[in-house]
DNA sequence: GTTGCACATTAGAATCATTCTAAATTTAGG
DNA sequence: CCTAAATTTAGAATGATTCTAATGTGCAAC
């Protein structure tokens, strides 16, 4: 009994359709969405290190950055603490615990739109909404 | 005709109340109350050079902290850039325009409360908000 | 007005996340 | 299988910010 090739193909998630596929990217992608807890790269190197113990650091921050390019994932930034990765795809913002450092994902709630809430000038194109929350978590 | 003592205290803004007082605190914040364009720290310390040459940047640093911390000015993030600082206290998010990096306040809608629009969970206690959009500006 | 001392300022070194470099490797297409 | 273009890699470089330790100063109490 061994292995057929196509076991080592997982499926690839339509979010990665038309980026060029490798290895690394793909581990670096399946760690993102295994473990959905807002990793920072030096995490995700940590984590991808464990499947792939050749990865470098340097493609860990390459490989990211061709996913966020790529619309697949989206970076984090709380104050300039190191970036942070989600790959929830939804509108939503992000609170970080003060204690504990924890980010958990903050669904805005259903029909609500941002910029309904904002006076933005006439006519700006706005690519990109980061809405991030600090403080404590209740217990 | 000579200068009194006094011409070289200005009025200590309500916002400073309880700061403890130096002369580079002082500068740091006349620079951002004077022109409010966000400024990076390296941005302050070249404007406050012109009028006080001996201040060091680590001096700038430190004051922009001490104000932040006691609430006077509010520090703005867009990706991992230089942190800006903003004197401006209302509720408000911050636009950046991608091609010349120049970032506006953006006022809330009246009446409007950003938690309204959020699903957070039950006891949370949020002690700090940063809405960032990044886009083109229209002309 | 003077004093004392806790807190500020300073220059330069240190830190640390991220990006760059250039050589070796790999992917995907034909 | 072959090739070109893109990717990976280790290590060096960058750059914003923080730290260090020596010197200076605001201001509350006298």
């Amino acid at each position: 009994m061994y292995k057929k090739l196509t076991d080592q193909q997982p499926t690839i998630h339509p979010q990665l359709k038309g980026l060029r596929m490798t290895r690394q990217r793909r581990e670096v992608y399946d760690v993102l969405m295994s473990h959905r807890d807002h990793p920072t790269a030096s995490e995700v190197y940590e984590r991808a290190k464990s499947n792939m113990p050749g990865i470098s650091l340097a493609t860990v921050y390459n490989c990211l950055e061709a996913l966020v390019q790529h619309g697949a994932v989206r970076q984090v930034h709380f104050e300039r603490e190191s970036s942070r990765y989600c790959p929830n795809l939804t509108a939503h913002g992000h609170f970080q615990d003060e204690k504990s450092g924890t980010v958990i994902d903050v669904p805005l709630k259903k029909g609500a739109s941002l910029t309904d809430l904002l006076d933005l000038p006439e006519g700006v194109q706005v690519n990109n909404i980061e809405i991030t929350l600090t403080g404590k978590l209740s217990n």
